[in-house]
DNA sequence: CTGAAAGCGCTTACAG
DNA sequence: CTGAAAGCGCTTACAG
């Protein structure tokens, strides 16, 4: 990073720094003769604003802040990437930070993105969230939370319509002839997994209503899964399908059926949520609810730039989710892959 | 983010504000009881330090820059998040760039991260690299490449050690008795795809010289993997083995034999590279390299904080690979995992 | 269209 | 141990 600051610049081009600041910020009122001498002369000094300067001056810092519960897996790949695609469009800087999972450390960093960036994407799963987050977060300060609960103030979330998604997947298996529908739950304390076993409670009431619900807790890893699995088989009752909060936990029991030698979708079905690359290709292929992670992102990015343009009022939405239908559920394909 | 300044700490504490920061800071030389004053006035206003105002004077800016050709998959997912560890190990921030595999942006998000951070972390996967890194990088500023060519100044690089890991799976097929041993190569213009090739080409000559190299063009992507492997079954000759330069081209191709009825690795035996998550679930599993991707990019951010410190001199060292062998490569196991 | 000057919120020699 | 002041590199009214 070299030294040269505007007034290098200025002194070669032989103006004033705020014709400096004016030509290269494009800002119109600047002789055509004059803009061309700051130009050549930043371009041959190799000359790019200092952005700290530029942020304290201006209150802009171009830069938004992305605070995450993990960097780990597909999900935030996803996330960031559809995060990145707008904010590169806009020419806007991205802060990424983890709080590993710790409350504590997000209200941490939180504090610490102030005066680093314009605005805040959090995603914050935990159910408690709001406490948490009016705690940090100012409501005048432009921010959008992801997969979170709604904030008590008028704070925007954006989140996967996780509800629609366990009921499609619900109403799916019982169209495919299932009645007792098991439901591997992921961690009690997440915000998602409360909304998928809601879905499924509320669809098997709904559609079957002398079916009693049938729930094993899990958290959301392979290994619970398995466990789940196991217990399920060894079980005097076992069920006809079992829908398991994630994908991850669906493998997991997969696997732990795939080893009692009980054949999936023939001797029970199986269906996941999230539609990881896996799903296709484990076998037999999951069934699964298939959520638009970058469209995501994406998304909650838009949004908050509008905020931080001071265009939008703050409003939630959901992202819709696609029901994706492959052999573990049990369920006659017509061709392999519909477009 | 609340605007309460340190010039309102100081109101509050009724002391200077280079009173509060040197407090707030830590700086030692300031009256127990003054100190007091200044934490319980930061306290009760919610003070947090303005970002960039505090870089600006002190000339540091707590991040680092991060600059990556993508932000798309496992691998930059991995390396994020060991990256991750390290900085917040040291209450360092991360300021994350893509440049969606384009050069000409990759000089643009280098130039935006003048100001913001102290050292740079970029990865820069082309064979051009130097000259491209040469126009955007003083020397002076700490940085180090991840899987990169080495720069033509002292720049640091770490990187994966590609050349040993296709050695290692080379000498693996022949022992394993195959014989002819067709590669799959990656984009030619990038530095791994041609690391892992010219360590196909060396060992394939140094143990069977009379055997020659048999190397299709591939680009890393699964749709390339698998014209691959219908352009080998097309051949006149089939080879023993096939070794991808990385796994989804493996995966490619492993479809392409299933999609044709050839049993890997009866038929044909097949070898990957990465170990993506993917490779021990498709069926047979699959044979590949693995790559410690989160601790490559612990050691580099590392390196760089020691740069940053003035500690180290720019060195450049390589994370080594392991050969994980499973079914796809015809080798009888031992016992199924080893740990 | 252009410049001199104030100010953004901090840190850090320099005095005392 | 503490304060007054300069300065970090920019932007932006305010004059002209």
């Amino acid at each position: 990073m070299p030294s040269v600051t505007i007034k290098d610049v200025a002194r070669v081009a032989q103006v004033s720094v705020a014709t400096v600041s004016r030509a290269l910020n494009g800002h119109g009122n600047v002789a055509e003769e004059v803009r061309n001498r700051v130009f050549a002369a930043a371009k041959e000094l190799r000359y790019t604003p200092h952005a700290a300067a530029r942020s304290l001056s201006s209150r802009r810092t171009q830069t938004l802040g992305v605070v995450l519960p993990d960097l780990h897996g597909e999900f935030f790949s996803e996330l960031i990437r559809g995060i990145d695609q707008v904010a590169r469009a806009q020419r806007l800087h991205l802060l990424v930070s983890s709080y590993h999972g710790n409350p504590e450390e997000q209200g941490a960093a939180l504090g610490a993105m102030r005066g680093r960036v314009d605005g805040l994407l959090v995603m914050s799963p935990f159910v408690e969230t709001p406490s948490l987050l009016g705690e940090h977060l100012e409501p005048s300060f432009p921010a959008v939370l992801i997969n979170s609960q709604a904030g008590l103030d008028g704070t925007a979330v954006l989140g996967v319509d996780n509800y629609g998604g366990a009921v499609a997947m619900v109403e799916h298996l019982v169209a495919a002839g299932h009645r007792h529908i098991a439901f591997i739950a992921g961690p009690t304390d997440n915000f998602d997994a409360h909304e998928r076993l809601r879905g499924y409670r509320d669809t098997l009431a709904r559609l079957l209503p002398d079916v009693p619900a049938r729930v094993l807790q899990g958290d959301f890893d392979e290994a619970s899964g398995h466990r789940a699995g196991r217990d399920l088989l060894a079980s005097s009752q076992r069920p006809d399908a079992v829908f398991a909060a994630n994908d991850m936990m669906a493998l997991g029991c997969l696997f732990a059926f795939a080893q009692a030698g009980v054949n999936v979708p023939a001797d029970m079905a199986l269906a996941g949520f999230d539609d990881i690359p896996l799903a296709r290709y484990v076998h037999p292929a999951l069934t699964t609810i298939r959520v638009n992670i970058a469209e995501l992102g994406a998304r909650a990015a838009r949004l908050l730039i509008e905020l931080v343009a001071g265009e939008a009022a703050s409003e939630s939405s959901v992202i819709s989710t696609e029901l994706i239908v492959r052999e573990s559920s049990g369920t006659r394909l017509p061709p392999p892959r519909s477009p």
